[in-house]
DNA sequence: ACTCTATTTAGATGATTAGCTAATCATCGA
DNA sequence: TCGATGATTAGCTAATCATCTAAATAGAGT
């Protein structure tokens, strides 16, 4: 899930998600849409696929790249629901933090 | 909105806001959670608060941070809206996007 | 004024990252 | 088999980032 976050952090890589939103395109048709190398976008992508957030099928001599809306949506709003937002489940109570409170004990 | 992303990619950052969620904290009862030195946590607060996430209220010699949640709902839900999920809200049709899809035209 | 505590700033360092060009791999069609 | 095309890998640079220690700032209490 961390992979998730830092694949999302770059504004290339959240577009290159709001691309294949609309449908699965191929690496190519992708670069298209930025001004930058491809060897580039190779790189994005392989971060995205890293993060689990897009699938890569080979056809001949090309790559589709297609979005792992499941993913995506079970890290953004599993993420949410810790603040409470957009679910009706509550915050977790968080059981993870110790609650060093007291300055010193 | 990059920047909040670029805040939510770090897990200290991430981690911060969470114990953020329960109460409003001081930079040093903040520190105890984490294994890392004070400036360090220092700079973090200063990335949380840069992206917004946090507000930062001086009394004293302490300083008590309190997160934005309606600052990283809008951003999260936001986002999460662009991909169809969390809300009622259909995606976006999303016209930034040329759609050059043919190869060549 | 001095000192203790809380926090931040300054400055350095090692790791990671985004970007490039050049080279390689893989597949297709002639 | 050759050449073209789509895509990735290799190797590099510059910039950013997380981290540290040491020093500075700022209140509060004595």
């Amino acid at each position: 899930m961390n992979r998730v976050f830092k694949a999302l952090a770059d504004p290339t890589r959240r577009k290159v998600l709001e691309l294949l939103r609309q449908r699965p395109m191929t690496a190519g048709e992708l670069c298209e849409h930025f001004p930058v190398s491809r060897p580039t976008m190779s790189a994005h992508f392989n971060v995205l696929r890293e993060a689990d957030l897009v699938d890569a099928r080979k056809q001949g001599t090309t790559v589709t790249y297609r979005i792992k809306l499941s993913v995506l949506e079970d890290a953004l709003l599993g993420f949410a629901q810790t603040f409470g937002f957009g679910a009706d489940t509550p915050p977790a109570s968080d059981p993870v933090t110790a609650p060093s409170r007291g300055p010193r004990s």
